[in-house]
DNA sequence: CTGTTTGCAAAGATTTTGCAAATCC
DNA sequence: GGATTTGCAAAATCTTTGCAAACAG
């Protein structure tokens, strides 16, 4: 299926700049760091906006919202699939890039449809590169 | 690696009970959900005294919280391995078995130590099997 | 007796909502 | 002009915390 993702459908400024934004970073960031990095561009925008917005664009299936264990909600505009890793001393969440994903991903793929699963989502949970070195 | 549930850790009666009532049940509550099964059996149990519990049960591998897209905490006390699928429908959470899991869960355990990856998760999303007999 | 846990009430954190004004097309 | 969206403030939801009393060992 081929989703052409309208521009113009983001009709506010505020929308565009929350999209934007999000998708400046690679952080999955909650909604009120959005509004933190919205603000410096619309320096009146309203949190309620920003979360009115990401809701919007999870709806319009142009953001995702992320599986985090019992945390507050994150986003993340790469939709192209890929996997996070949650860090259990820092509790950051970046992107893993793991071959053997590859192979899981078929098979997952396969299941959907059956028992009346239509997606899937795998959350890794470790300690980061950062804290690993940290640690060292 | 064997685990030795050491009930008598469970001192207060509040404890046991809360560990005894998520048991009963294959619905994976909330917290205020565990709170009204306990009040049956405790009148005067907290809110309060339920989340405390049900974190240190976590604390202690007990009992295990589950991983789901920006919702509230919910807890399950079975801790042999498996899967969910969440009703994109009903919203309720439905303990998920399918063969193929299994060659996927051996990959993924190989993965552990790679990357920092100590442990994963993987959530399904769908229709569940009442949901899909209501619709027809 | 000492350390842990409880119930309560209050506070904290996060997210949603009502509404009139502003904006979009 | 009609529909949508905004900012604000208030409300709602969910979870944690301080504290004195109660309990476990």
């Amino acid at each position: 299926m081929i989703t052409i993702i309208n521009m113009r459908e983001n009709k506010t400024n505020q929308r565009k700049v929350i999209l934007e934004e999000l998708s400046k970073v690679k952080t999955h960031p909650t909604a009120d760091e959005v509004y933190d990095m919205a603000k410096k561009r619309i320096s009146n925008i309203s949190l309620a906006t920003v979360y009115r917005n990401l809701e919007w664009l999870v709806g319009k299936q142009q953001i995702r919202k992320l599986n985090i264990a019992g945390e507050r909600k994150r986003y993340d505009a790469d939709m192209k699939r890929h996997y996070h890793l949650r860090c259990k001393t820092c509790g950051k969440v970046n992107d893993l890039f793991v071959d053997e994903l590859d192979k899981v991903e078929e098979i997952l793929d396969k299941l959907k449809g059956v028992n009346g699963i239509k997606e899937y989502e795998i959350e890794f949970q470790g300690i980061c590169k950062n804290c690993i070195a940290n640690a060292n």
